[in-house]
DNA sequence: CCTTGAACCTGCGGGC
DNA sequence: TGCCCGCAGGTTCAAG
């Protein structure tokens, strides 16, 4: 479900509602999501106090007390809530973190694609497992140049390249599409015929639609949902993804797969 | 190394 | 109404 605004989105009001709090309770109700999560039961959380929670990729980060952090994955259909502690169970709700102050941290996701651990931070004050991803679309980093040396002498379709997460991390299946259509690139032109130019429009698209994106609360099509419950306004900002006609020229979208994901593009404004 | 395809899952909407 | 098919904001691993 999340690309980077929707984890950005949901790092955010996690760290309003979480820091702070103690943790007093921990469930877990199916054994595993991406990895297992009996871990979570073993890991001594009760008593730890959160600090706070940031994001890096699409991934949510809750720092605690002893160095220690909890590392949420949204997959596909994953959603975090803060709610109530005594409200009832939701059907594929598998984890519950019981806080202090009567309310309790749910993780839900029915196609279990998503991922809820605890994890040692390393050097670079990160998770460990979130070493070697690639940089972030808005930081400094990530600039035409890189984007351009990163495409030499690959087939694969520019819009491969964008959604690699070994290259720059969090731009999704949504936000690519869009920001190719953004700069009249066609999804499926091989990511070595980009020249220096248009690996510059990228950057600069990309930023200027995730930082949109983030302002709107990110993006739901189908399940995506804030921590507070509330949709991602962005769906009425998008111009092509799932669109019919194109906004600009006003002819039939098409659709190729690539990478096995379905990519919207219009024929006749991107080349 | 690079690229592709499959695997991991459930739910929903459309067609018959 | 019920069944089957295709499709959905992601990641990872194996094989060519």
């Amino acid at each position: 479900m999340p690309e980077l605004p929707e984890a950005e989105s949901i790092a955010r009001a996690l760290d309003h509602a979480l820091a702070g709090r103690v943790i007093t309770k921990v469930e877990v109700f199916f054994p595993r999501l991406r990895t297992p999560l009996a871990p979570l039961l073993s890991a001594g959380l009760p008593g730890r106090r959160i600090l706070g929670c940031r994001r890096r990729a699409r991934y949510a980060v809750a720092d605690l007390d002893d160095g220690r952090a909890l590392v949420l994955h949204f997959g596909m259909s994953g959603v975090a809530r803060v709610e109530d502690a005594r409200r009832p169970r939701r059907k594929h709700e598998h984890v519950v973190v019981t806080l202090d102050d009567g309310r309790a941290l749910k993780f839900e996701d029915p196609r279990r694609f998503g991922a809820f651990e605890v994890q040692e931070l390393g050097p670079d004050g990160w998770p460990v497992s979130l070493a070697g991803i690639g940089v972030e679309p808005l930081s400094d980093d990530f600039t035409g140049e890189m984007l351009f040396l990163a495409s030499r002498g690959l087939r694969r379709p520019a819009k491969e390249l964008l959604m690699d997460n070994s290259i720059v991390t969090g731009i999704g299946n949504i936000y690519a599409a869009e920001t190719l259509f953004a700069c009249g690139i066609a999804p499926q032109r091989p990511a070595s015929s980009l020249t220096r130019r248009e690996c510059a429009a990228l950057v600069r698209a990309a930023r200027r639609i995730l930082r949109a994106a983030i302002r709107l609360g990110g993006t739901t099509v189908h399940d995506f949902r804030n921590v507070d419950g509330s949709e991602g306004k962005f769906v009425q900002r998008l111009k092509i993804y799932g669109k019919a006609k194109c906004p600009r020229c006003g002819s039939a979208t098409a659709k190729v797969v690539l990478g096995g994901r379905t990519s919207w593009y219009c024929p006749a404004c991107q080349h």
